[in-house]
DNA sequence: TCAAATCCCATGGTATCCCATAGAAACCCA
DNA sequence: TGGGTTTCTATGGGATACCATGGGATTTGA
């Protein structure tokens, strides 16, 4: 099943709302999920969209601890408090809350990055740093990789 | 099917009434419970509402006892002394009782979050404390979780 | 009879719906 | 292949509906 995949940046309107782009409208018709779950990433200043796919990944991070215990409590104000359920409206649009505001540092634009089963929102600047060191990261890594695996030449 | 999601800080009126979020309303409404079933957590300074899902998990945790045992009826006293059935107006409004004040520390605003099979209420600053705290005890649940899945280790 | 709870209506601000438009991409047919 | 046409997408803005909130009026219950 084909997800959110490639990049593209918009612009927000003057009353908040900015176009999220057709490919990942598409995507998010097929998996059936009426709006857009959003939530904060806890590891970025990005945050994570999608439909039942991605809610399903949450629900089973807190499926393993009781209902009504502190643990299952703490992890659900985590998720779910730091969670929103936007509308898309007929023209394909979403508000940006403030939410979603503060955690991102988005004002006029906003990058949507596809990441198969979910997509992420960034302020565009914030974005391109973070993707330039994500490929150093990577880079970084692959080059470990192959000098342990095999002291031999890459293929 | 998405529960109660995100979070929202109302103000108390003269009266003690106070606007239960749209969002909220709405899973109220699919639930099918009438009014909204209220009872204080053990364990921190809120207030556990919600509908038929919410007490389905209370009965259930309370399943592990025999029925007609100490054991039962003191946890069936405790809970259900701790409960109350409040209802809501025509406008999507509850009136925060002394109970709850009490337990609450609530003055003049309340903050709703939601759990997904629940919500809870809180006093706005004593929220903000206890999620800051609930957002490092989270962070490290989730990370042992992966690192025990990854590992190998047995469930 | 009085206080408290409930019902009902009013209002300001915001979010949502609906329509319009320009530019780009896709399409079609010669 | 190329030119013309249609479709789709992102964006802007007006009109409308909804929501939180305040306050008066009516009922309930002690």
């Amino acid at each position: 099943m084909a997800g959110f995949v490639s990049h593209f940046t918009n612009r927000l309107d003057a009353k908040g709302r900015v176009s999220i782009p057709a490919p990942f409208r598409a995507v998010l018709v097929r998996d059936g999920f009426e709006g857009l779950y959003c939530i904060a990433s806890s590891h970025c200043a990005a945050v994570d969209a999608g439909g039942n796919e991605l809610l399903d990944q949450i629900n089973k991070s807190s499926d393993g601890f009781a209902k009504l215990s502190p643990d299952h409590d703490a992890l659900a104000i985590a998720l779910f408090g730091a969670s929103e359920n936007l509308r898309i409206d007929g023209d394909g649009r979403m508000t940006i809350s403030d939410t979603i505001r503060e955690h991102t540092g988005i004002t006029d634009q906003v990058t949507f990055v596809g990441m198969n089963y979910k997509f992420q929102i960034w302020e565009p600047e914030k974005f391109r740093e973070f993707r330039a060191e994500a490929q150093r990261r990577a880079l970084a890594m692959l080059s470990e990789q192959r000098s342990a695996s095999s002291q031999g030449e890459p293929a």
